[in-house]
DNA sequence: TTGAAAGCGGTACCAA
DNA sequence: TTGGTACCGCTTTCAA
C-alpha cells in the first residue's frame, strides 16, 4: 500500500513535470499539445495557465463562478491519472482494490459526485425517459406515472417529465424532448400522428400507453377498451337494461372513442336502441352535466349509463341520489372504466372496469429499455384485459 | 445574399484546404493540432481521419452506430463556421438576418435539434430542476406536481422527477440528483435533516415544499398547519363538540405532526379532553380502520373525529356511515385536512381545511427560480393560510 | 458580424 | 492494471 502510494505519486510528479517542461518548449502556434495534463497541473498550481496571454475559463472559477469537483480533482489529490478515477466508477472496469479504495475515499472527502452531463455526451446515453402525460389531474395517470417511475429508477435510468396542458405548444414541447437527448420516451398523452412520425424519424425508442395508430405499426401498450365495452353492455343488457346512454369522453381521447364504440356496437349486435349519447371532459362535473342533459333530452332516466371513466361515474352516480333523486342501481344503473381508487369506496362501490395499471406500466417500461437495448426490434403491441368489477351500482340481478 | 454565399463558400474552402495541408505537415507528435478544423473536414468527406494511425471514435458512425446531427453537419452544409450556427440558436446574439435565415433553413432541412446536454456541459446550467416526491398515490401531491411542472415549463426548464418510495434508498438516489446537475431542487418528500444539509453542502438551490427545519434557516413554502389545526378545533369546540379523537398521520410526516399538535394545544387551551389519537397512514383504509379503533377503545363515537387528511376523512365518514351506522355529521362530526377534489364529491361534502396548492406550487416555483439566479439570497419562508371549508360532515350549529 | 480555437467533465481506446 | 490522449457537441472568448 505504501509502495503504492510512491509510485502513485511519482506519476503525479511526472506529470506535473511534463506539464512545465512542455509549458515551457511549446511554440506559439502549437498551442493546444498537452491538453489533459495541463488540466491536472492547473487544478494542482490553482493558478492560470495562460495560453497566448488568454486566461482559460477555468480559471475564471478563482473570481466567485463555482466550480464543481471533477475527476480531475479527485485524481490530483490521489496523486494518479484522472483515467483511473473515471474507471473506478464504472461497475465493470479493472481496477486495482487498493486504486479503487484510495480513489473512493479521496473522492468521498473531496465530496465528488460523478457528472452524468459530460458521461451522456460522449457515451450518448443520457439514462433520461420522457415521459409525455396530457394531465396529471386525470387521477388515472398519477397512478401510472408513479410506477412508471418506480420501474425506470429500477434500471437506473430518470424520468423527465413533461405535462401537455389542452393550451400548451406540443411542438414547442416535443422539441425538447430531442434537446434533452433522451433514450426513450413513453407516450401516454394526446398526440397527433404527426408527432409519432416525428420520433420514427428520430428513431428514438419509444411506447404508446393506451394508445396506437390506425396505419402505421408501432410499440405500444394498450388494455382492450372494445372488448370491455362489449362486455359492460353484455352484462347490462342480460340483467334487462334495454334504454343504454353514454356519457363518453372527448372527442380527442382515443381510449374514450373506443369504449363508446365498442358499446355501440355489443347494442346495435344485441338488437337494442341506439344509445344517447353526450360528450364529457372526464371530470366529476362532466359526468353531473351528463346525467340532467340525459335526462332532460330522454324526458326520464334510461335503464343504464355507461361513463368514458370512473370520475364521470362517480358525478353521475352523486348527481342521481342527491340532486335528482334517482336511486342506483335500483331506478338507474351507472358503470365506468379504470378502476380508480375511488371508485373502491364504500360510498360509490362503483361497477366498472379495472385496467391493470401496475402491469401495463411494468410493460410499458421493460419495453422501452428491450427498444433501448435493441432499437431495431420489429414494433410489438401488448394488449391486456380489462377486469371487470360488479360493485353496486348496477342491477345486475 | 448570393455575394454572401459566395463569401462563405470560401471561407469553407479555405478551412477544408487548411485541414489537408496540416494532416500532411503535422508530425507524429503533434497529433492534435487543427482539430475544430479536422472535424468539419471528416464530416465533408464522410472519410475517418485517422491520426497516428488511429481510428476516431466519430467514424465509427459508419459502421452502424447512429450519430446525431451537429451544429457541425449545419455548419458544413450551410458553408459557414460552427460557431455562427451556434450563434443562431442563442436568443441574443448578434446575428445577421441572412445568417440566421440560412441557418435556420439548413438546420430544418437536416432536422438539426441543439443537444441541450452538450450546452449544459459548457454553461454549467442543465435547466433542470429535481422534485422529489414521496409518493404520487396521495392524491394530494398530483396536483403539487402538475402545477410545479407547469411552472417550471413556462420558464424553461424541465423537471427530473424522483419519486421516494417507502423502501427505497433515499441516498442512492439523492446521490442521483447530484449526477444530474440539476439547477435546482423542490423537495416534497420524507427528507432528514442531514438530506436537507447536503443541498446545502452542494451549494444547490433548493425549495422544502410543506416542510421545514427545526434549526436551520431554509428556502421553504407551507402551508401553517397549526394555525389550520387550531382553527378546525375552535369551530367545532364552539358548535358543542366535546370528546375529540384524531386520526393521525404517520409518524414521519412532518405535516401530520403538526396538523395533532396545533389540536391538542388548541383542546388544550378550551380546556377540553385530550383526545384519544390513532395513527394512520393517509389513506383510505386508515380512516376506515381508526375509527374502527376509536370507537373500540372509548366504547361509544367520539363528538368530533379530527383527521389527518382528506382521504383519511373519507374513509372515515364511509366506515361511519355503511358500517357502523353513524350518521354523520349527526352523531359524529368528522374533518379532513388538505381540499382534494374528492373532499367536494356530493356523497362527501368534506369539512376540511383547503391548502392554496397552486399558488403554493407558483410559489415554490418561483422561488426556486430566483434563487438560481441569485444564489445568496438570504432564506426565505413563504407561509400560506389554509382556507376553511365548512362543508356537511359536522355539526357546526 | 464572422471564424478559429479552447474548453466543459467525462469515457474509451491504445500502449506500456 | 495504469496513464495518455482524442473525442462527445456545444458556448464563449478573441481576433479579424
Amino acid at each position: 500500500m505504501s509502495a503504492f502510494r510512491k509510485i502513485s505519486q511519482a506519476a503525479l510528479a511526472k506529470t506535473i513535470s511534463a506539464k512545465k517542461a512542455g509549458a515551457k518548449l511549446v511554440a506559439p502556434l502549437q498551442k493546444s499539445a498537452p491538453r489533459n495534463q495541463a488540466k491536472i497541473a492547473a487544478r494542482a498550481t490553482g493558478n492560470a495557465s495562460r495560453e497566448g496571454g488568454r486566461e482559460s475559463a477555468r480559471d475564471g472559477a478563482r473570481e466567485g463562478i463555482k466550480r464543481q469537483v471533477t475527476s480531475y480533482d479527485v485524481a490530483m489529490q490521489a496523486g494518479i491519472s484522472q483515467s483511473a478515477v473515471s474507471r473506478c466508477f464504472k461497475p465493470g472496469a479493472s481496477v486495482s482494490p487498493s486504486m479503487r479504495a484510495l480513489v473512493m475515499k479521496v473522492a468521498r472527502e473531496l465530496n465528488y459526485t460523478p457528472n452524468a452531463i459530460a458521461r451522456s455526451l460522449i457515451t450518448r446515453r443520457s439514462n433520461l425517459v420522457a415521459v409525455l402525460i396530457s394531465n396529471l389531474t386525470n387521477l388515472y395517470y398519477p397512478e401510472v406515472l408513479s410506477e412508471l417511475c418506480q420501474q425506470f429508477e429500477k434500471r437506473g435510468m430518470r424520468v423527465l417529465l413533461f405535462t401537455l396542458p389542452h393550451e400548451a405548444d406540443v411542438d414547442k414541447m416535443i422539441a425538447q424532448v430531442w434537446e434533452y437527448q433522451v433514450d426513450g420516451v413513453v407516450a401516454a398523452a394526446r398526440l397527433s400522428p404527426q408527432h409519432v412520425s416525428e420520433f420514427e424519424r428520430r428513431q428514438i425508442p419509444f411506447v404508446l400507453y393506451n394508445r396506437t395508430l390506425q396505419d402505421k405499426a408501432v410499440n405500444a401498450v394498450i388494455c382492450d377498451q372494445i372488448e370491455g365495452a362489449r362486455i359492460l353492455v353484455s352484462r347490462l343488457a342480460a340483467a334487462g337494461h334495454k334504454r343504454f346512454a353514454i356519457i363518453s369522453g372527448p372527442t380527442d381521447s382515443v381510449v374514450g372513442q373506443e369504449r363508446t364504440k365498442g358499446a355501440r356496437e355489443r347494442l346495435a349486435e344485441l338488437g337494442l336502441a341506439a344509445p344517447i349519447v353526450v360528450e364529457g371532459n372526464y371530470d366529476y362535473h362532466s359526468g353531473a352535466a351528463g346525467l340532467r342533459d340525459i335526462v332532460r333530452r330522454l324526458g326520464r332516466a334510461p335503464d343504464a349509463i355507461i361513463c368514458g371513466n370512473d370520475v364521470m361515474a362517480i358525478g353521475c352516480v352523486d348527481t342521481a341520489r342527491h340532486e335528482l333523486k334517482l336511486a342506483v342501481p335500483e331506478k338507474l344503473s351507472v358503470v365506468g372504466f379504470d378502476g380508480v381508487e375511488p371508485s373502491r369506496w364504500l360510498s360509490y362501490n362503483l361497477t366498472t372496469l379495472r385496467q391493470p395499471v401496475q402491469m401495463m406500466a411494468q410493460a410499458a417500461a421493460e419495453m422501452l429499455i428491450g427498444l433501448i437495448a435493441k432499437p431495431d426490434s420489429p414494433p410489438e403491441k401488448r394488449v391486456f384485459s380489462a377486469q371487470f368489477i360488479e360493485g353496486g351500482t348496477s342491477a345486475l340481478g
